[in-house]
DNA sequence: TGGTTCCGTAACTGATTGGTATCGTATATG
DNA sequence: CATATACGATACCAATCAGTTACGGAACCA
């Protein structure tokens, strides 16, 4: 995972892979504890067991560290190529929120609040958008909705940027603002209330009901 | 503005209430541009052209002057006793989001964004919530859409305290993560496709189009 | 076995920071 | 004028931190 410099290393001893888990595992929980300020190069050494030196010999910088605990959090997220198929675009939506249990959840938002404050400080970080756990959710909802979509279940006209971006924006306020996780039952208000009402309107019709 | 104690002081000079302000407006700026922890209490003192036992005669702490600087900020904000009244709904939503010019808005959001990073490590404060910009935005909605309500305007089984959520938090998302302002094109595509959608959404008749 | 690379522990360095104290000056009361 | 407080500037202190180095031991290969 680490990206910078693999020397061959044919000789010596191998380089053991599950310090680099360990040392992420570390980031993130710190991340989410304390922010990424408050963490400390000291501190992930000292939770992941791990010598500076031997975080150091992966990543070269705090930031470079950091920035890879982000995506490794990524790539244990949603799995866009198997998304739930319920035959329903509202079961679709309910399921897709639910399988992670929610401490899990909890973890990760706290994390991306966290990393939030590195964007303030290193402002060429916003632009690549690496960062953003929000991201892989919005594209999961988008394709939901594009499948509810060839499947006749809602109009070829709805407006399926905007919507998807409703309940992720949702949990990312509650996350990073009120720091409470989303609930089941404000899910299936957003559904129901909000995301699905949205996708049946049209945008001509605007006093349908 | 700063809170705490107040020494009579009917005998020598008089503090100068115009290095309250000038103070919490260098601690905005900076907050906006280098977040929090990026925010060092000499370089607010050297912005706001004060000395720092200026600062430190009124606000005890880093923390109770980012504190104090956010609630002159929200002070700024929105006035919820003179919110637009267009006649309708859309007209009160639109007209909300667009007295403020686009660099101010932008600053404030910055600003929001540097202070997720301190929620982080004081974790006290997520509890109190006064940190919050959004606070009154979501107040300002909801304040609209009882009107609406009692005017008529949609049905009373309308669930206001989630629609008046949706436009301040995808504001948040955009300004927190993404680090754009709204613009109006959004702003009327949220008012008109999806805010508007689900008030008139009953809880009991989910395929009403 | 010997050379090489990895590992964790720990000491170290240079820079930054929150907060305090001091100084000379300005502004107020009596 | 005497006293008392506020002001900006500056020096200062103790603590923290990113990143480096040194060390002794462990794992690997020839």
């Amino acid at each position: 995972m680490p990206e910078h410099d693999f020397p061959p290393a044919t000789r010596g001893r191998r380089r053991d892979p599950e310090r680099d888990v360990a040392i992420l595992e570390a980031t993130i929980d710190l991340l989410a504890e304390v922010g990424y300020d408050g963490l400390s190069t000291a501190k992930v050494a000292d939770r992941a067991q791990a010598g500076k030196g031997t975080m150091y010999r992966r990543w070269p910088t705090k930031t470079d560290l950091v920035l890879d605990a982000v995506a490794h959090m990524k790539a244990q997220q949603i799995d866009l190529d198997a998304l739930p198929d319920t035959g329903s675009l509202r079961g679709d939506l309910l399921a897709l929120f639910q399988p992670q249990d929610r401490a899990q959840v909890d973890r990760i938002l706290r994390a991306m609040a966290g990393v939030v404050s590195m964007i303030s400080q290193a402002p060429g970080l916003a632009e690549t958008g690496d960062y953003s756990i929000f991201e892989p959710w919005i594209a999961a909802n988008t394709i939901l909705m594009e499948r509810a979509m060839t499947r006749g279940e809602i109009p070829a006209t709805a407006d399926i940027a905007l919507a998807a971006q409703i309940i992720p924006s949702m949990a990312a306020y509650r996350a990073l603002i009120l720091r409470v996780a989303i609930d089941r039952d404000l899910l299936t208000r957003l559904v129901d209330q909000v995301v699905l009402p949205a996708l049946n309107e049209s945008p001509t019709n605007l006093a349908c009901c």
